[in-house]
DNA sequence: TTGTACGCGTTATCAG
DNA sequence: CTGATAACGCGTACAA
């Protein structure tokens, strides 16, 4: 009975490299050395060969965390978010980042970081990440930086020129003859720099091309009356307010499912513009594109840079581009 | 030099607890009783107010690969989804899970599972979670089940009645006088098993209600063209089709998008009712509505349950409800 | 309360 | 040149 129940655990429990050694006739050092292609190792062919079997033919996977107790470090690539309401932005890059690392042998993990729930301080020694991309748009750097400088950071909002976004929404709608901008801005505070960014970028254009400052209004996505009062607002300014700059796509959908529920035409009625492109906007939303394949490839090319210990090449190709639609 | 080269790396290096143990006076053994609070477990308070002080003074925050090495478990819960493209109910549960798990201690991870890109049996060893919410739909019970007993596997989707919700939507139609119903699939492989239950609950109340089944068209959320031809065909039927059910809220707002752009009104020319009731079908959409408090709590108390290793509170209040709106 | 063995993979040092 | 021995990383828990 016993013997059986052992023999039960046994086949249950985790296969070591110690396993593995004794199956193949070798010691400990040579499996793990077989198993790492340890630089500066010279193993014959043959011994190689046996140990990769064996290892293969008993399922034995190295056990992370006593790697990672020996080295250092965790073999994983920790995305750090704000949120986990991700836009169809974010979600292309998180893909594409973890097809990329997965392939290199990390582990991707995604981690909603909040100072208050869990400290940087705290959430380090937990995982110990190779690599931290920060999608947060916080300050994270400082905090990480002086924490362990092996740890590499790379932060992924400054990869893109929200402001420029901005901009190009103000000089698309002043190009259309529109002279008095609304603007519509997201109260989710987890979006606020990159929110702050790209009307920066608004006020800065318009005041490059003698408009006066748009009217900014805030839209709450998980409040549909914001949307509605912040219609009203816009209507009844004296100097009437033909366009909106959307902070991006979901709000200028947003508003035009508001308008047409009103029984009133987005393009014709008022105007709207988003930023991103996302798949829905196609429907008729004017927007700021961002090219998805540039902007994720750039920042797998920065992580990757970082984990291999070199600067990232820099593409300065344009990832925005202008889609003229009907709504504007 | 070397010396100051020295002292850095030693601020820079973690707080070990030995180095709490040294400079509290006590042995290594008294600060891990201490800190864990271990049960069986009589320190005095003075050492233990002391040990806690010096901790805390320090910052020692114990290494979790050590930890985990010891003890065979990792103090991480992690959630497997599919693809990081998460729709709002999604993103609530996750948050919710978060938050209830962070405070209880534990570290929470999101990690996109993809068999071919890394099998669960090589994943396993990488992270050694104490809990696994599997919120991927597919089958990830059975491959993870008999890997290792002493981890618990959440599987979220059942918590819910997919089946039910796609009845409803059928039913409420049939109350509206419509008898000829079409239904919009999503292509989109990663809901696919979410999809297929709706779809059935649909099929199965039409059947119920002596219509015909529905008229299947599938819709690609990063194709706009799909909607187009979608419609197209509902249009051309013999037998012409008065309502839609979409798969959710998301392709319901594409549907009324589309049909705005094409000059029509939804609920007027075509009806259409989503299942969710995200935020921005607030603004005109029927809905299956998920009370996102309690099927998220119903979640939290089910790796709670599995945590604490106790048997989940069944709570089977309603979690779906109807909701009319102008589309339908 | 303390001393110490243990979990498991890595690597510097040593032997053949 | 190939392979083995043993110490180490750090927190935990049994025996003393």
């Amino acid at each position: 009975m016993a013997a059986s129940e052992a023999e039960e655990d046994r086949s249950a429990q985790r296969v070591r490299s110690a396993d593995v050694a004794r199956e193949a006739g070798v010691s400990r050092a040579t499996v793990s050395y077989v198993l790492n292609n340890t630089p500066g190792r010279r193993i014959s062919d043959a011994t190689k060969v046996r140990v990769l079997a064996t290892a293969q033919r008993l399922g034995h996977v190295p056990h992370a965390s006593a790697r990672s107790l020996r080295l250092g470090r965790s073999n994983v690539v920790l995305a750090l978010v704000s949120d986990f309401t991700f836009g169809y932005v974010r979600d292309q890059t998180l893909e594409a980042l973890d097809t990329a690392m997965t392939k290199r042998g990390y582990v991707f993990l995604v981690h909603r970081y909040s100072e208050t729930l869990r400290p940087l301080a705290e959430l380090w020694p937990l995982i110990w990440p190779d690599v931290v991309v920060s999608m947060a748009g916080t300050s994270v750097s400082d905090a990480l930086s002086r924490r362990d400088p092996h740890t590499k950071l790379v932060e992924a909002q400054p990869l893109l020129d929200q402001r420029r976004a901005g901009e190009m929404q103000a000089e698309y709608l002043f190009g259309k003859r529109h002279r008095r901008l609304g603007y519509a801005y997201p109260t989710n505070s987890n979006v606020r720099s990159i929110a702050d960014e790209r009307l920066a970028g608004t006020r800065t254009a318009c005041e490059r091309l003698g408009l006066r400052p748009p009217v900014v209004h805030s839209i709450d996505r998980n409040d549909v009356g914001s949307v509605t009062r912040a219609l009203d607002s816009w209507k009844s300014e004296e100097e009437p307010i033909t366009a909106i700059c959307a902070h991006n796509d979901e709000i200028a959908v947003m508003l035009s499912m508001a308008l047409t529920s009103r029984g009133l035409r987005v393009g014709h009625d008022l105007a709207v513009i988003g930023i991103d492109d996302i798949p829905i906007s196609r429907l008729g939303i004017s927007t700021v594109a961002i090219d998805i394949e540039q902007s994720t490839q750039r920042i797998v090319e920065h992580v990757l840079a970082a984990v291999e210990n070199r600067p990232a090449k820099v593409s300065r190709r344009p990832v925005l581009r202008l889609v003229a639609r009907a709504s504007a």
